[in-house]
RNA sequence: GACCCGUUCGUCUAGCGGUCUAGGACUCCGCCCUUUCACGGCGGCAACACGGGUUCAAGUCCCGUACGGGUCGCCA
């Protein structure tokens, strides 16, 4: 049997941290086994599903790689691939219930018999887990008044407006996409029973469960859209790098049993596998994803980093096309966690105005005999014939020496003077690419400042 | 409240009865490297929730308790 996993988000408008995770681990499963990921959109309830809430998602997984073999926009053999166009379909699996009496209208809605008796899950994570669903259904709970309160445990598969509900529509779309393996959040684990109940009803053989656990945020609570991290759009305008957020999401809530902590998609989709899905849930750590996604930056190729850099040196003013930029990145890189920082790294190599650091001016200034130093430091500059690291530095080493330095007495001016601040690049390199007539002037510029 | 799941450093985790004076990583703190800031290297702080069993031996198995999370909708 082929492995098809899907991911069914309904269109809220945003794509959670906990949602990509579930796709990403349906994703990895899927493609570990040479299986499809299908897509289906989960817009059974009209009042809160539009198309534009739906882009938000699609954009979300396409933005991290996590591209669907069927779904919206990508036709295959089990469509349409969004449940509000599906009613036909559900129509006849009702028929069948109804044809076996499993069913009863109950002021306007339908109601499915749940079985009186015991139902396992055999989950491939939270092993046996058996619930009697007549039993423990007949009991409702109102949070706000805190009681208990006998209730009707049938469960509503479609509501007297017509819409079918979310645990009716999820099983028969599972059977007719044939779907084979169910990896989804924790919080699911309750409902699967009763998805069973229906899986029975209709004959069919149900998918393997697995039963992922959640995130939570920082306070141990179910994350929020309002938490940090919690929305994946946040993510592409801090400037993280997909791999990045995929390679911590893998990381919260499985393990690849080792040290290794870095991933490429590729790597992870090798590695990946639901032994080292860990049972406990995990709290979410921000500085940590930070952390990964610096350790992709450092190993990005030239060119790759280029391109993700590219719209956030655009914002800054900074064009990707400009010759230095692959040398500037290079700079950057060591010292940039996230790609919204690398502009603020190299911008002083790319600017016509160069705006200086006030704290870093006066502790040049306060150097006795800088005046002197300074116009020391422009001769050897002027003197490099040849604009490049070794002579460059070569030129400064002996200018100092000559006047009893050492290379590093010069080194603090010289970076003030050419880049505006104490923090900064390796400066020599950054030097090469501002080019010897505009270093000049800067430390001309900078010599009369001060 | 009922039912379900879980519990190793602050956080993510390794550990599947002896190799655990519990390993790695993030964070934090030192030191080194160094033209600054970083990177990097080295070192440090820091955990088996608790109580009973089982066993020659328990972080590892069992049972309780506590704590955390989840579900209990004509939301998904």
């Amino acid at each position: 049997m082929s492995v098809r996993t899907r991911f069914a988000p309904s269109p809220t408008g945003f794509l959670h941290i906990g949602g990509a995770r579930t796709a990403l681990y349906n994703w990895l499963f899927a493609k570990k086994n040479g299986g499809q990921f299908i897509l289906r959109a989960e817009d059974t309830d009209a009042e809160r599903s539009t198309e534009a809430s739906l882009d938000v998602i699609l954009d979300g997984l396409r933005w991290l790689g996590l591209e669907w073999d069927e779904g919206p926009g990508k036709d295959g053999p089990h469509g349409p691939y969004y449940q509000s166009q599906r009613t036909d379909i559900y129509d006849a699996y009702l028929a069948k219930l109804e044809a076996a009496g499993l069913t009863y209208e109950d002021e306007g809605a339908i109601r499915f018999r749940v079985p009186d008796k015991d139902i396992t899950v055999n989950d491939l994570i939270c092993g046996d887990v058996t619930v009697n669903l007549k039993e423990t259904r007949s009991i409702g709970f109102d949070p706000e008044t805190k009681t208990t309160l006998e209730r009707n445990p049938d469960l509503v598969i479609k509501r007297p407006n017509g819409g079918y509900i979310f645990h009716f529509v999820n099983v028969v779309d599972d059977i007719e996409m044939k779907i084979s393996h169910v990896i989804r959040g924790e919080d699911h684990l309750s409902n699967t029973v009763l998805h069973l109940a229906l899986f029975e009803a209709f004959g069919e053989k149900p998918p393997v469960f697995a039963h992922i656990p959640l995130n939570l945020n920082e306070n141990g609570s179910k994350m929020s859209k309002r938490d940090k991290g919690a929305l994946i759009h946040e993510y592409i305008e801090a400037g993280f790098l997909p791999d990045a957020v995929n390679n911590y999401m893998a990381l919260l809530g499985w393990s690849p049993k080792d040290d290794t902590e870095i991933f490429t998609p590729a790597e992870l989709m090798d590695r990946f596998s639901m032994e080292g899905v860990n049972n406990g849930n995990s709290k979410f750590d921000y500085t940590k994803c930070v952390w990964v996604n610096a350790e992709h930056l450092k190993r990005l190729s030239p060119e790759d980093l280029n391109s993700n850099a590219a719209p956030f040196l655009e914002k800054a003013g900074i064009s990707a096309d400009d010759p230095r930029v692959t040398g500037a990145l290079e700079l950057a890189r060591e010292r940039a966690e996230l790609l919204s920082e690398i502009p603020g790294v190299i911008d002083s190599i790319f600017t016509d105005d160069l705006d200086y650091d006030e704290p870093s001016i006066e502790k040049v200034q306060s150097i006795s005999g800088i005046d002197d130093l300074m116009a020391a430091l422009y001769r050897a500059l002027e003197g490099v014939e040849d604009w490049a690291v070794d002579e460059i530095k070569a030129s400064i080493k002996e200018s100092a020496e000559g006047r009893g330095l050492k290379m590093g007495a010069y080194m603090l001016p010289c970076r003030v003077a050419t880049m505006g601040s104490m923090k900064g690049p390796d400066l020599v390199p950054a030097m090469v690419l501002i080019g010897k007539e505009e270093v000049l002037g800067r430390v001309e510029n900078f010599a009369e400042l001060i």
